[in-house]
DNA sequence: CACCATGTTCCTTG
DNA sequence: CCAAGGAACATGGT
């Protein structure tokens, strides 16, 4: 799956492409994948829109909708699940293999491939409800993060997962940003000292903004389309070299120390972390 | 065949 | 009510 950096980058990618344009029909391959669940409600919310613009927020893309009739959908919420991959392609060209879904925008097509099916494209807005606040964004304070970890006896991995505190973190950048902030991922949120709070909200931060310059300037080298839009952050044809820290590094030296990375399983989730470094 | 997987939600159990 | 753990979703890669 694309984590927050990398639908930052579709949202990227995808903005100038449809922005103005209108969706003509929703061609609808998979059922599971939309919301409402028939195609014909979720066409009727979509019908006519024309698209003004493409927003990240979490791990959704906002697709911004123009009024066009009574019923609109004000926006059409796409999230990739695991595999999901959107981009657009010329009308003439054949869909991928595991198209499920394709929206017709007249000379060209926006195309949502998803060989795992756990993505969805969603016309109400309310699954943005209870997010917690952006990452990047300046409502991301260390006071913040402070009060949402009070009194929390949970996991900070298992903290930094939960949506409702910060919004869009995932499994590997909740690894990476407890290794950069150096607190284990056992430590329970509530008992993190002020500094260990301040270090984790700059941490998290960097680790964030990094991937997505990085995936910026990748894409400056190789321009993007359904090939090198990347996740797992390795484009098809890049060095295999891990690009992490200590995220699938398991029994690799800690880049600080040298220490063999750990492997630990929370809320059946893989957790990575040097237990030299980490504490 | 076995096991693992970048996400989210729901259910059960304590 | 809270938290932890697990299952479920569906498929592909190793």
């Amino acid at each position: 799956m694309p984590e927050l950096p990398e639908v930052e980058q579709f949202a990227r990618h995808l903005a100038p492409r449809v922005a103005g344009q209108q969706i003509r029909f929703a061609e609808i391959r998979c059922l599971r994948t939309i919301r409402p669940l028939t195609p014909e409600s979720f066409r009727d919310a979509l019908r006519g829109s024309a698209i003004t613009g493409v927003r990240r927020r979490a791990k959704y893309l906002l697709f911004d909708l123009a009024p066009s009739c009574s019923g609109h959908a004000q926006c059409l919420l796409g999230h990739l699940g695991m595999t999901g991959r959107i981009f657009v392609q010329p009308l003439q060209e054949p869909l991928p293999r595991h198209t499920v879904a394709a929206l017709d925008l007249g000379a060209t097509r926006l195309v949502f491939e998803d060989a795992r099916k756990f993505g969805r494209l969603l016309t109400d807005a309310s699954a943005l409800n209870g997010l917690g606040p952006e990452p990047l964004s300046p409502d991301f304070s260390t006071e913040v993060l402070t009060a949402a970890l009070r009194g929390s006896r949970r996991a900070i991995k298992a903290c930094l997962l939960d949506s409702g505190v910060v919004a869009g973190i995932g499994n590997i950048y909740a690894s990476e940003s407890l290794f950069r902030a150096r607190i284990h991922p056992q430590r329970a949120g509530g008992h993190l000292t002020p500094d260990e709070c301040r270090r984790l909200r700059t941490a998290i931060r960097g680790v964030l903004s990094e991937a997505i310059r990085r995936a910026e300037a990748q894409s400056l080298e190789t321009p993007a389309n359904r090939e090198t839009l990347f996740y797992h952050g390795n484009a098809p044809g890049s060095p295999a070299t891990s690009r992490f820290c200590v995220y699938d590094r398991a029994n690799a030296p800690c880049p600080n120390c040298r220490t063999p990375i750990r492997r630990l399983v929370q809320a059946a989730r893989s957790t990575y972390f040097c237990p030299r470094c980490q504490w």
